[in-house]
RNA sequence: GUCCCCUUCGUCUAGCCCGGCCCAGGACACCGCCCUUUCACGGCGGCGACACCGGUUCAAAUCCGGUAGGGGACGCCA
């Protein structure tokens, strides 16, 4: 194990996004290479928000995702005492003071201030007050450096420079007692041994502040890698107006988990023009230099294209269990029909997604109960009643594989002086009941010479029924 | 408003640090052709970008300066 800390701290105010799990991805893809440690911590020191409904979500999406964490989960709630020690002793060594300024007149304070077009920060009214009365309500604030720069390395973005002027004395703890964030992601990671804070970039303003807490608390600071955010198609901060983020949802709509990873990966991330990562190729050529300084647009459609490879080349006992759901959404039953593992085969080079595999795959348990009429118009009605008597007259062994199958429609198509697609059309539209499909033979052979007969025999009455 | 960050095909990106191999490569999408009993898969080809303006240089996507556009932050949220 090598000395590498990193964290994932999602606060719990709602379920586990895209854009934070490319967050845990990359820091867990860090920890994996270096042999490293992935640490996670749920920050819900906001218990108004803060549920267990979205820690349970966040855990399920990471673990759906496969990323599991060595130590944690952490819960900030839990460590509210140790941020009060950090506190007073900050306060014991006058490296944070107590401020009576109401939320009411800071608030007065910052619209004036953005008015008049000038930088909306804390104006200090308490920060060398010694007639504090004791009985008034106050929060504490970090005594900041007003002059210098705070700047950092960032490991992304390069060296990122702050005038300390720019930033105010930051509330440590609220009226309530309770401490804030900025504080709380301090203590956690100087406590917890983090060496390198991997986060989005919606984090960059904060941390010349952080940097300043960590000096003044005399705790080490670790590297910081801020990764880009996420957008949607119209560029702006990917919400759910531009479709689902949630990582729980894209399962439901039938991704493997291991398409969205190697989808999320790919998003600001590169090696070269690879495209296709298994878990142990993205852990092995992972580094976080290669990730790129800009936003990216979040696009389905390659989420797909990687969702299609990943069905077509996966393991079909695999796909199957994880279909299963799929059809049974669908009040279909694969009871005492064919083997659902021989029907994905059939469906793994058709489907983009387990929804689309199960929508196809509900032909091979449900016979069709009616035709596509359109496809049927192709052929005349003669011609159907001929093909749909020859084919039958010809499946007499219940024992064919996919080529015999072949084979033997070949032959077909030689007795009767018709062509492939006259015999294999109206064959698949009375099997299926249209013309998107698996191959005859593989029709066939899934489900069965019986069933295929009884079938033929259905589209058969069918059609001599218009006639 | 102030501060911080970003800017290569529609999208994800390679190249940029260490100028010439780049009239910019790959992938998705799109279009066409081929394969084909349907739908797909696959194969081949096409379309398509260095934000802009200056500077440095024999030579700039690559270095420097500026402009524009976009994003983020400015909370007793995280």
């Amino acid at each position: 194990m090598s000395e590498l800390r990193v964290r994932f701290a999602p606060s719990p105010t709602g379920y586990l996004h895209v854009g934070g799990a490319r967050t845990a991805l990359f820091n867990w893809l860090l920890a994996r290479n270096r042999g490293g440690t992935f640490i996670l911590r749920i920050e819900d020191t906001d218990v108004e928000r803060s549920t267990k409904e979205s820690v349970n979500a966040i855990l399920e999406g990471m673990k759906w995702l496969g990323l599991e964490w060595d130590e944690g989960p952490f819960y900030q709630s839990d460590s509210f005492q140790l941020y009060k020690e950090h506190v007073q002793t900050m306060l014991d060594a006058g490296k944070a003071y107590k401020c009576c300024c109401t939320a009411a007149e800071l608030e007065a304070k910052r619209n004036l201030a953005m008015q008049e077009g000038r930088k909306p920060k804390y104006d200090g009214t308490c920060r060398d007050r010694t007639d504090l009365p004791d009985s008034q309500p106050y929060v504490v604030r970090f005594r900041a450096p007003h002059t210098g720069v705070t700047s950092f390395d960032d490991l992304i973005k390069g060296t990122i420079t702050f005038p300390n002027e720019e930033l105010d004395d930051l509330i440590i703890q609220r009226t309530d007692g309770t401490p804030t964030y900025n504080f709380c992601v301090v203590v956690d990671d100087a406590s917890m041994k983090i060496t390198m804070v991997i986060r989005g970039d919606d984090h960059v303003n904060n941390t010349p502040r952080q940097i300043q807490l960590y000096e003044a608390l005399g705790f080490p600071v670790p590297e910081f890698a801020h990764v880009p955010m996420i957008l949607g198609s119209d560029k702006t901060r990917l919400s759910k107006r531009h479709g689902a983020t949630s990582v729980i949802a894209y399962r439901d709509m039938g991704f493997l988990p291991e398409a969205l990873l190697n989808y999320l990966v790919r998003l600001g991330w590169s090696n070269g023009d690879d495209e296709i990562f298994s878990r142990d190729e993205m852990i092995k050529k992972f580094d976080i230099r290669n990730v790129g300084r800009s936003a990216s647009v979040f696009n389905t459609e390659k989420l797909l294209w990687l969702n299609a490879h990943y069905i077509k080349y996966g393991d079909p006992e695999r796909l199957a269990d994880l279909l299963l759901p799929h059809i049974s959404k669908r009040k279909v039953t694969t009871l005492g029909g064919p083997d659902l593992m021989t029907v994905v085969k059939t469906l793994q080079e058709r489907a983009q997604t387990l929804e689309e595999m199960a929508e196809r795959a509900v032909f091979y348990y449900n016979a069709p109960e009616n035709y596509d009429d359109a496809a049927l118009a192709k052929f005349d009605n003669d011609h159907l009643m001929a093909v749909f008597e020859a084919v039958p007259r010809k499946l007499t062994s219940a024992a064919y594989d996919i080529s015999g199958i072949d084979a033997l429609f070949k032959e077909i198509c030689t007795e009767n002086g018709w062509k492939m697609g006259q015999v294999g059309q109206p064959i698949r539209i009375a099997l299926s009941g249209g013309t998107q499909a698996p191959g005859i033979g593989e029709i066939v052979v899934t489900l069965g010479v019986e069933e295929t007969v009884r079938r033929i025999q259905k589209a058969r009455e069918f059609v001599a029924a218009k006639k």
